[in-house]
RNA sequence: GCCCUCGUAGCUCAGGGGAUAGAGCAGUGGCCUCCGGAGCCAUGAGCGCAGGUUCGAAUCCUGCCGAGGGCGCCA
C-alpha cells in the first residue's frame, strides 16, 4: 500500500538526517483540500523537537533527502502549512487500487487481520418477551449486527447473542396479563394494557401456560421483525434454561468462595463496591429470593465459553448497571479489559411533530415492524446505521414516509443498480471485458475516475476503524461519499457510448467493476441488499 | 445533590489533535441527440459559553449553561 511505502521513505529519511522513527510511528494522511496532494504527513511537526529544529525547517531538510531516493508514484513533494510535508502523486497508485481491489475481489478487499486470533462475544438488543420490539429497539438490532459484520471482515471470529428474559417478574405479570385479557378479569397492578396483548391473549390456547406461552408468542414476534431487517443471532440465551442448569447457586458459591459476599440486614450482598462500584449490590433479597442480578452474572460469565472478550449494547438507562457487573466479572477471575459495555443512545420518535413516549405496559408504542412495513426494512435500517450510536436520534415517523423515495439509502443502492445496468447493457451491445491484466488503466485520468479511486482506496482503513471505535455509521458516511463519487463519475464519463475509445471502455469497464465490489462490500456490512434493479 | 451521555447550518447529522469545519433535507438557479434524471452542477448560513494543555483544539482537560438518562432488597 502506498502509504506504507511514503512511510518507510520518510523513515530513510529522518535515519540519513539522525532521527530514528519506525515507519510504524509515521501517520500518513488524507489532506482535506486536494491542492495540498493526495497524502500528507505531520512527521516534521511531531519530530521537530526532538530534532531540535523547526518543523518547516526539518521538513524541508527531509525533503532535500527524499528527491535522491525518489519513490516512483511521488510527482512532487513540498514541505505546506506549518510544516507538513505533501506529497502529489501521480495517478498510477490509484491504478494500483484498482488492481488490488480486482485482485482481491469482494471476499479480500477491505478485509482485514487486526482480529485475527481474538473472539468477540456480542451481545445486543435482549429486550423482555413481554411484547413486540418497539422502533427504539431496532436500533440495538441495527448496530449490533452490522457491527458483527464489521468485526467478522477484521478477523475476529465473533459470536452474537440475545439473552432471553423469559421468568422473572415481568414475565409472571405478562402472563397474568394475558389470562385477565382472556378471561376478562382485572389486569394485574402494573399488567400490561397494550393492544397486543388483548389480540395475542385471544389467540392462546386453553391449556396454554400463560408465562411460557406468552414469551414464545413475544420471541417469535421479536426475532421475525429483526430478521425482516436482516438481524439475525447466533445464539438466543434463555434465562430460563440457566437458572435449571443450577447456574445462579454456582455462580453464588463461586462468588462466596472468593469472599466477595457479605450478609447484613437481612439481606446477601456482594461487595461490588471494592471495584469501584458506587456501593454494595444485593444478590439475595431478605426474603431469600435472588435479585435480577445472580441470573445475569452468571450469564455474562458463561458468555466467556463463547468468546474472550465480552461486548453488551447497552441502551443509555441501564449505563448505571455496568460498573456492577464489571465488579462481579472481576471477582469471578475475569480481566477488567475482557468486559466492555457500549451505551447507546435512546431513540425519540416524532409524529407530526410531537414525541411518542414508548411504554409497552401502557400500550402507546410505535413497533419495529409497522416501521419496517412503511417504509421497507432497508430504509429502516439504514436510518439507524446513520448516526453514530453517542447521538441521541430523532426519527421523525413522518418524515421517513413521505420522503422514503428521497431517502439516503436508494441513494447508494442507486448507484449499484446503475452498475449493473451497465453490465445489462454492455450485454446488449455486445461489449465483453477483456482481460484485466491486458488493460491500459493509464487512460483512467478523468479527476472522475480518480476520485472514485480515491474513495474505494479509503475502505480497509475505514472497516478498521469502524471495528475499533465500535461505529458502523462509518461504513454509513463511508457509502455515501463513495455513491456520490460513483454518480459523478457516471454523470460525466460515458463507458459503453460509441464515441469512448476502445481501449479506456475497457478501463472504465474493469473500474465499474471495481466500484460493484466497493459497493458490494459496504452494503454488506450495513445488512443492506444490492439491488440489481429499483 | 452525585454519576453517565450529548450540545456543529433553518432541520437531521458527519467530522481518527492538523491546513479554508462537511453532507443530506428544506430554498434558489442551471443540466437529458446513445450506458437509468431515484442523477449531476452552482448558491446562503454554523462548532452553547469561559478558561487551560499544545507548534496547532469542533476534537483532549476543568468550570458554567442547556438537553436526555441513571442513582431500589424493580428488571
Amino acid at each position: 500500500m502506498i502509504t506504507k511505502v511514503l512511510a518507510a521513505a520518510l523513515a530513510d529519511a529522518l535515519s540519513e538526517l539522525g532521527i530514528d522513527v519506525a515507519p510504524s510511528e509515521i501517520h500518513m494522511e488524507r489532506p482535506a483540500q486536494r491542492e495540498h496532494g493526495d497524502w500528507s504527513s505531520n512527521v516534521a511537526l511531531v519530530m521537530s523537537k526532538q530534532a531540535g529544529r523547526n518543523p518547516r525547517e526539518l521538513a524541508a531538510e527531509l525533503l532535500t533527502v527524499l528527491e535522491s531516493t525518489s519513490v516512483d508514484q511521488i510527482q512532487r513533494a513540498e514541505v505546506a502549512g506549518p510544516g507538513f510535508v505533501n506529497f502529489h502523486l501521480s495517478p498510477q497508485w490509484l491504478h494500483d487500487v484498482l488492481t488490488e481491489v480486482i485482485s482481491q475481489g469482494e471476499d479480500g478487499y477491505a478485509r482485514s487481520t487486526i482480529g485475527d486470533g481474538q473472539s468477540i462475544n456480542l451481545e445486543f438488543v435482549s429486550a423482555n418477551p413481554t411484547g413486540p420490539l418497539h422502533a427504539g429497539g431496532g436500533r440495538w438490532g441495527a448496530y449490533g449486527d452490522s457491527l458483527a459484520r464489521i468485526f467478522r471482515r477484521c478477523g475476529y471470529q465473533t459470536f452474537t447473542e440475545y439473552y432471553v428474559n423469559d421468568r422473572g417478574l415481568q414475565t409472571e405479570l405478562f402472563g397474568d396479563s394475558l389470562l385477565a385479557h382472556r378471561d376478562g378479569t382485572d389486569l394485574p397492578e402494573d399488567g400490561y394494557a397494550g393492544e397486543y396483548v388483548a389480540e395475542w391473549a385471544s389467540e392462546m390456547p386453553d391449556d396454554a401456560n400463560p408465562v411460557a406461552w406468552g414469551c414464545e408468542r413475544a420471541l417469535a414476534e421479536v426475532q421475525q421483525s429483526l430478521a425482516s431487517m436482516n438481524v439475525t443471532f447466533d445464539h438466543w440465551a434463555s434465562e430460563k434454561a440457566l437458572v435449571d442448569s443450577g447456574a445462579m447457586e454456582s455462580t453464588i458459591d463461586a462468588l462466596r468462595a472468593g469472599g466477595w459476599v457479605d450478609e447484613h440486614e437481612g439481606a446477601t450482598w456482594l461487595r461490588t463496591s471494592d471495584f469501584g462500584d458506587e456501593k454494595d449490590r444485593v444478590l439475595l433479597k431478605s426474603d431469600g429470593e435472588p435479585t435480577y442480578f445472580v441470573p445475569d452474572i452468571a450469564y455474562h460469565n458463561q458468555k466467556f465459553e463463547r468468546g474472550n472478550l465480552v461486548i453488551d449494547v447497552l441502551g443509555a438507562d441501564h449505563h448505571g448497571y455496568v460498573p456492577r457487573m464489571s465488579a462481579a466479572l472481576q471477582m469471578l477471575g475475569h480481566q477488567a479489559s475482557s468486559y466492555e459495555a457500549i451505551i447507546g443512545q435512546n431513540v425519540t420518535l416524532v409524529r407530526s411533530g410531537k414525541e411518542i413516549k414508548l411504554s409497552k405496559r401502557t400500550g402507546t408504542m410505535v413497533e419495529v415492524r409497522d416501521l419496517i412495513e412503511a417504509v421497507g426494512p432497508d430504509v429502516a435500517r439504514f436510518a439507524y446505521l446513520l448516526q453514530s450510536i453517542d447521538t441521541r436520534q430523532t426519527i421523525d415517523l413522518d418524515m421517513l414516509s413521505s420522503q422514503a423515495n428521497e431517502n439516503p439509502v436508494y441513494y447508494v443502492q442507486y448507484a449499484y443498480a446503475r452498475i449493473a445496468s451497465v453490465g445489462r447493457e454492455a450485454n446488449n451491445r455486445g461489449v465483453t471485458r477483456s482481460t484485466f491484466n491486458e488493460t491500459g488503466l493509464a487512460l483512467l485520468t478523468h479527476h472522475r475516475e480518480l476520485e472514485l479511486l480515491r474513495a474505494l482506496s479509503s475502505l480497509p482503513e475505514t472497516v478498521e476503524i469502524a471495528a475499533r471505535d465500535r461505529s458502523p455509521h462509518k461504513i454509513s458516511t463511508w457509502i455515501r461519499e463513495f455513491a456520490a463519487a460513483f454518480h459523478g463519475f457516471y454523470h460525466d464519463c460515458p463507458v459503453l457510448r460509441s464515441d469512448v475509445e476502445p481501449d479506456l471502455q475497457q478501463a472504465r469497464l474493469w473500474l465499474v467493476e471495481s466500484a460493484r465490489i466497493g459497493f458490494s462490500i459496504g452494503l454488506e456490512l450495513l445488512g443492506l441488499t444490492a439491488p440489481e434493479e429499483m
